[in-house]
RNA sequence: GCGAGGGUGGCCGAGCCUGGCCAAAGGCGGCGGACUUAAGAUCCGCUCGUGAAGGCGUACCUGGGUUCGAAUCCCAGCCCUCGCACCA
């Protein structure tokens, strides 16, 4: 349609005229253009010299908002940017709510990537970190993140990592802490070895996370915190963590590997007991034979006087993968402990070591690899469970893995597989409840300079010793280039002596996974200048856990398990009185461009300073809610850039030359509350971290201000309020934006510590918005559809009171009564005679679907505060009234949907 | 295979928890206009179909169901992404 037509009429013939004096004199293109890059230093310094970021001591209990801090790899990627954008925001709308803040920040120091930075650089690690953080420091300046650096923390200083130190010493003599030798995993490239979590699988092969070399294994003497120990609780509580999302639960879930199962002993003749895991109980009767891992006592055991088992141990060594089913039987044979069957005992490589116990009751008729193991060795399979629906099975030639019911078991045929489980675990002696997890324990030990030493000194005469407190820290030496593990050849750093027995020996070379220093830290943030202890543990009882943690799901199973195992230690040593350290978890979600993943691999790397900084944080922010992945595009970046400049050039317009008026006329208050509105609808976005909901909504304010400015000379006050809602509402974002604009509207001190505006007036905001949207709506169908050209004039006609009194008693009528009875019944309504009677008729059909409306006085207050959208639409006169019987417009106004006359 | 999360208009993406005010926000793209010598920038409007008074039709992966009423709740299926998987 031509939208000519709906232009506003120049300068009117009616009284309207004198309200438009500044029409058509719209300024020229914006005159000056915001420049953040230029403001940024300021407005830093004076963020500054306020302290507005410190979090101060003796804050009751702070909102802790919190982004996982950043390993010093040199400068910010579009990830950490997005990360901490969301903190930054989040933290800056809690803090202008009037919370206190905690909102820290701080550097992930320690690291391998360091020491082959430091090679390749011709320096040493702690040089080359420094200049990292140096750089990363500036960078998260410019970005505006609001940090209290007051509390910044560097986990290569000796003044934390001595706590590291300090807490293994805790661990270890609350028996958390293992030293044992162990086959672990190896990567050649970093020279070090791997925990569990740290191992990816990659088209079927093993490889390191950091730098994907195939992993290897190795026999060492390792340390480990027992993370098993927690395996049960860690477990559970993950049901309550409900401000977690799904996905991180789940896959910790997996990762824990809970099994509910049964351990079952066979007794082996000339051997002794053999123990096995199984889930499923039910089929023991279909156990055929025991198989054992080559790496099970049983297998060692024999090996040393059965060639057979010895060569095949050998043989099979630690790849499990290629042996496929193979075996080798041996002499022995158990004693099923239900028919009293004696049944071979093979050493398989499908058996794995750390699995259950190591050892499995084959029932090749209900599992897979039983199956597959006894198809090529040549077993039985004894089919011991069936079908509930007696549909049969596939067996011999396929397992059936289901459950179903029992047969061939003696006394438990016919029963359910989980009451012959029941059952099995009451009457047999042999079989007890047991539950197995995935979860191993955790390796710290790596072999390499740039972490925490651990703080241990071995003795010949009395082994591994802790080194006591006082002498704590442990400091890392001098840095030294060599090829293996720097810290094992420098000999003044290796040779010590025994704080036992004074005697002479080695310092422990090994340093910590830096998982270690990230599974506390955000402890140490509380009292980040703590001498007795990591943090201080009253504080810790007031501020924590962590209200919002801000980081990449990456960690779902690495730093994110390991800080609730830590925690749980910690309570456990007494230091805290909480189990679970983070309330609210948010992954965000990755920034693609082509739709890859930005990453230097891909070199698709956009820097966020490219477009300008603060363009990028409200384009990452308007862009998507957090979780969720989204498109790096140009054009989308420039419409951040421009919104800026929207904002900006309104409130540079409006003190450059303040044409205002003072009279307040009806449309100011529909501005006025078209404001509380969008304060109510932006705050309800901040509080769930939807940033980009809350953009849609400044924006549309400032839509809305922009034609109203245009619309006739504003009112003084409300346009000021109007812009300076804006400037509030946007703080959170553009921090350096608003506090220019704050600035220019002369707004009270710093936008970032000013008050979070607050609605005037009520704020069901919804149903009013419906009405002006609705009615507008109808006024745009009918000029369309009738193809008025040039609108005179609009008429709009309330509905007479007694149609929402009739429209009242039907909504709040029970359904399927009778509606039309109870509303004539009501003599205000029937009083109006057939019309009534066909309002009613009418609500009766409708009745179960009848929305809540605002009522007739509220209704035409309203569109009288809304008729200036009609005249400036349109271009048309409007007359807003209240309908009365008898005139030509009554019958067709109802409530909320006032009729309207258009000529 | 098991588990989790998703499939919305030209595209991106809200909404789904708490069913009706949802032909479905916002952005981008496209179209038109204002301003301009022109272009750019900026601003305004339109962007499922149809309709001579606010209506009707179709539409939120597909098919069923619950309900007066479903993008929203339930069931089944298809497809996509991710996690786990020789786990006994």
């Amino acid at each position: 349609m031509d939208r000519r037509r709906r232009r506003r009429v120049p300068s009117g013939t009616t009284e309207q005229s004198c309200r438009r004096p500044t029409q058509g004199q719209q300024r020229p293109a914006m005159s000056r253009r915001y420049n953040h890059a230029q403001v940024q230093e300021y407005w830093q310094r004076v963020w500054e010299r306020e302290g507005v970021y410190e979090c101060p001591d003796d804050a009751p209990d702070p909102t802790y908002v919190l982004g996982m801090f950043p390993y010093t790899s040199g400068s910010l990627h579009m990830g950490h940017i997005r990360n901490y954008v969301i903190t930054d925001g989040y933290a800056r709308y809690r803090r202008m709510c009037g919370d206190d803040v905690l909102h820290p920040i701080g550097w992930d120091a320690f690291g391998l990537p360091a020491e082959n930075a430091a090679h390749d650089h011709h320096t040493d690690p702690e040089s080359w970190t420094e200049t990292c953080i140096a750089r990363m420091r500036e960078e998260m300046g410019e970005m505006g993140f609001g940090y209290d650096w007051s509390r910044e923390i560097k986990t290569a200083d000796p003044s934390y990592y001595r706590w590291n130190q300090w807490l293994f010493a805790r661990f270890y003599e609350a028996g958390l802490v293992e030293y044992k030798s162990a086959t672990v995993n190896w990567c050649p490239d970093c020279e070090t070895v791997l925990a569990d979590e740290q191992v990816d699988d990659r088209d079927g092969g093993e490889v390191c996370w950091r730098c994907g070399t195939p992993v290897g294994r190795r026999d060492l003497d390792q340390w480990f915190f027992t993370i098993t120990d927690y395996a049960e609780e860690l477990h559970a509580g993950l049901d309550d963590l409900e401000g977690w999302p799904e996905s991180v639960r789940d896959i910790q879930r997996n990762w824990i590997g809970r099994r509910e199962g049964a351990r079952v002993a066979f007794e082996v003749p000339g051997y002794g007991e053999l123990e096995a895991f199984t889930a499923r109980l039910d089929t023991i009767c279909g156990a055929t034979y025991l198989a054992v891992s080559p790496g099970h006592d049983l297998a060692a055991t024999l090996a040393a006087e059965d060639d057979a088992v010895a060569d095949y141990v050998e043989a099979v060594g630690n790849g499990a993968e290629e042996a496929g089913t193979t075996g080798v039987e041996t002499d022995l044979a158990a004693v099923h402990p239900v028919t009293g069957a004696e049944l071979p005992v093979y050493v398989a490589a499908y058996v794995l070591d750390d699995v259950g116990t190591g050892a499995v009751m084959g029932v090749p008729a209900h599992n897979e690899r039983d199956h597959a193991f006894a198809v090529s060795q040549d077993l039985p399979i004894e089919g011991v469970v069936e079908p509930v629906d007696g549909s049969g099975t596939n067996l011999p030639a396929e397992p059936y893995t289901e459950e179903g019911m029992l047969a061939g078991s003696g006394e438990y045929d016919g029963l359910a597989s989980a009451a012959a489980r029941e059952r099995m675990l009451d009457d047999l002696d042999a079989a007890h409840p047991d539950v197995t997890y995935r979860l191993r324990d955790w390796l710290i030990s790596r072999q390499r300079y740039w972490g925490t030493p651990i703080p241990v000194v071995h003795c010949d005469d009395c082994g591994p010793v802790l080194v006591p407190d006082e002498e704590l820290p442990v400091e890392l030496p001098e840095f030294v280039q060599s090829t293996g593990n720097p810290l094992a050849e420098n000999d003044t750093f290796v040779e010590t002596a025994c704080p036992e027995c004074a005697g002479p020996a080695r310092r422990e070379t090994d340093t910590m996974d830096t998982f270690v220093d990230s599974s506390w830290y955000f402890l140490r943030f509380l009292s980040p200048e703590f001498e007795d202890g990591p943090f201080d543990p009253e504080r810790a009882d007031e501020w924590m856990p962590v209200d919002v943690y801000v980081g990449g799901e990456e960690h779902a199973v690495l730093h994110l398990l390991y800080i609730r195992f830590f925690t749980r230690a910690l309570a456990d040593i007494g230091l805290v009185d909480f189990r679970e350290p983070v309330d609210r978890l948010i992954n965000q979600g990755t920034v693609l461009y082509d739709g890859e993943k930005m990453s230097k691999s891909s070199g698709n790397v956009i820097a966020p300073h490219e477009y300008g900084a603060e363009t990028t944080r409200l384009f990452v922010l308007s862009a998507a809610h957090p979780e969720q992945d989204f498109e790096w595009t140009a054009k989308d970046v420039t419409g951040a850039y421009e919104f800026q400049q929207t904002l900006y050039g309104m409130v540079d317009a409006f003190v450059e030359r303040a044409a205002v008026r003072r009279e307040r006329a009806a449309h100011d208050d529909y501005v006025d509350r078209e404001i509380d509105r969008t304060i109510a609808a932006v705050t309800e976005d901040y509080e769930r971290i939807g940033f980009h909901q809350a953009i849609t909504g400044i924006r549309q304010l400032a839509r809305l201000l922009r034609r109203y400015r245009d619309y006739e000379t504003p009112h003084e006050a409300v346009y000021r309020r109007g812009l300076r809602t804006l400037a509030l509402l946007v703080a959170p974002m553009a921090p350096y934006l608003a506090e220019e604009l704050w600035n220019m509207l002369r707004g009270e001190g710093l936008v970032v510590a000013a008050d979070w505006p607050t609605p005037r007036t009520d704020t069901d905001y919804r149903i009013e918005r419906r009405l002006v949207e609705a009615t507008l709506d109808d006024v745009r169908d009918i000029v369309d559809v009738v193809d008025i050209d040039d609108p005179a004039e609009i008429e709009l006609a309330v509905a007479q009171d007694w149609k929402y009194r009739a429209y009242r008693i039907a909504r709040d009528a029970d359904p399927g009564s009778a509606v039309v009875g109870q509303i004539m019944d009501d003599e205000t309504v029937s009083a109006h005679g057939e019309a009534a009677a066909d309002y009613a008729a009418a609500l009766q059909e409708r009745q179960p679907g009848l929305e809540p409306v605002v009522d007739g006085d509220r209704e035409l207050a309203l569109l009288e505060r809304a008729a200036w959208l009609f005249e400036d639409e349109f271009g048309a006169d409007v007359t807003v009234r209240r309908a009365s019987d008898g005139d030509d417009l009554a019958a067709r106004a109802k409530p909320n949907k006032p009729a309207i006359h258009i000529r």
